[in-house]
DNA sequence: CACCCTACCAAGCATTTGCTTGGTATGCTC
DNA sequence: GAGCATACCAAGCAAATGCTTGGTAGGGTG
């Protein structure tokens, strides 16, 4: 869609890169490392690239720019408040399969590289994510879909949890669809903190 | 309860090394770093430790110990399957509490780790976590308490992340108390997977 | 006092790490 | 066919890493 049809060298290699950081994380992932699995030599690498950061900095944007775009639209829809909530976890299972490594670099790195100046916009992302499904529960609330005695903080963390550690244990093209999985994670959800049950 | 009253000097050093660890992931954690940390020169560590990696092995075997010694219990217990279960995500809490470095370190080296012979338990231990699981999702439906129409392993597999991934966040000595924060979640888990509610 | 045990220091070694430098081969373009 | 851009190699450097070695200081015990 976004991407030119062949795709560069560049593209390339950051998709290795990727997918190494992905697999071993950024600080255990070595320049060799990546090097190697493209065939090439470490130091070839630095044709394409200032640095071992600025290619996990090109990662983590360009996907980041793209998630975040899908929230906005949601938030933007005139869809009632349970399906922006659906929509949005839908969305993020979607990710999970598309962009795997990004999304498994963003959950095990996003710490230790937000500690840096250079990576600053990410502890802006996460506020925006907060804000995100923040606003989805409270709407939720607020139209009578969610549970009114919900804490809306733990709520959110337990959504954004439930969703992205998913990235732990789903591959993509297993027996298991993106969709599938998003049809089970929402029932369970829902159920549990839709209006009207129960059981205590 | 189990240690000495006053903690050994090794004891001391294990539970400094096991806040790097967690902190800063085993690998990108150096014998400087907690060399430093305890005050004295990285090569004074081997007098207490053959290396790095039996340190980590002493910290996590210690409490995996303690924490399956707890699953057993509630397994050989009389009690009924939602008491059960409940009692199994209440002990899990716990252990954030009152060992969040164990169970980030498990969370986070767990699969590199494994990866060498020393570390074969860990797999074994995983297993073991599951068997836990399954059991008692299949005991609770068996039991009526919860949906029949339950996918076990997704179910499973959310339990142990929705649990686990708490790590994360929660702080011990925080405003929220683990009993609190597992209170919400049960609620919000068994309200979602017990049987008699249908939203759809 | 002789002996030994615990806890550490001081120095360094081999390897791994991110990155640099100067060069080569191939193809495109004017 | 001269010039230039792309993509790489070969070699290596400074720093960081896990771990080793030989030694010292202090306290307890016979």
């Amino acid at each position: 869609m976004s991407a030119a049809s062949t795709p560069s060298r560049r593209e390339e290699l950051l998709r290795i890169a990727a997918q190494q950081f992905a697999q071993k994380g950024f600080r255990n992932t070595t320049v060799r490392d990546i090097a190697d699995a493209a065939g090439i030599l470490s130091g070839s690498l630095y044709h394409h690239f200032d640095s071992k950061e600025s290619m996990v900095d090109e990662i983590l944007q360009t996907f980041q720019d793209e998630l975040f775009g899908q929230y906005d639209a949601i938030l933007a829809s005139g869809d009632d408040a349970r399906t922006k909530l659906e929509r949005a976890v839908r969305v993020s299972f979607e990710a999970i399969d598309q962009h795997p490594h990004e999304v498994a670099i963003f959950q095990n790195d996003a710490d230790h590289l937000g500690s840096f100046d250079r990576f600053g916009y990410l502890a802006d992302r996460n506020a925006q994510s907060r804000q995100v499904w923040v606003t989805l529960i409270e709407e939720g609330i607020a139209a009578g879909a969610l549970r009114p005695d919900l804490d809306v903080t733990l709520t959110y963390r337990f959504i954004r949890d439930t969703v992205w550690v998913a990235v732990r244990w789903y591959r993509p093209g297993g027996g298991l669809g993106h969709t599938d999985v998003a049809d089970q994670y929402v029932r369970i959800l829902l159920d549990g903190i839709s209006d009207g049950i129960n059981n205590a």
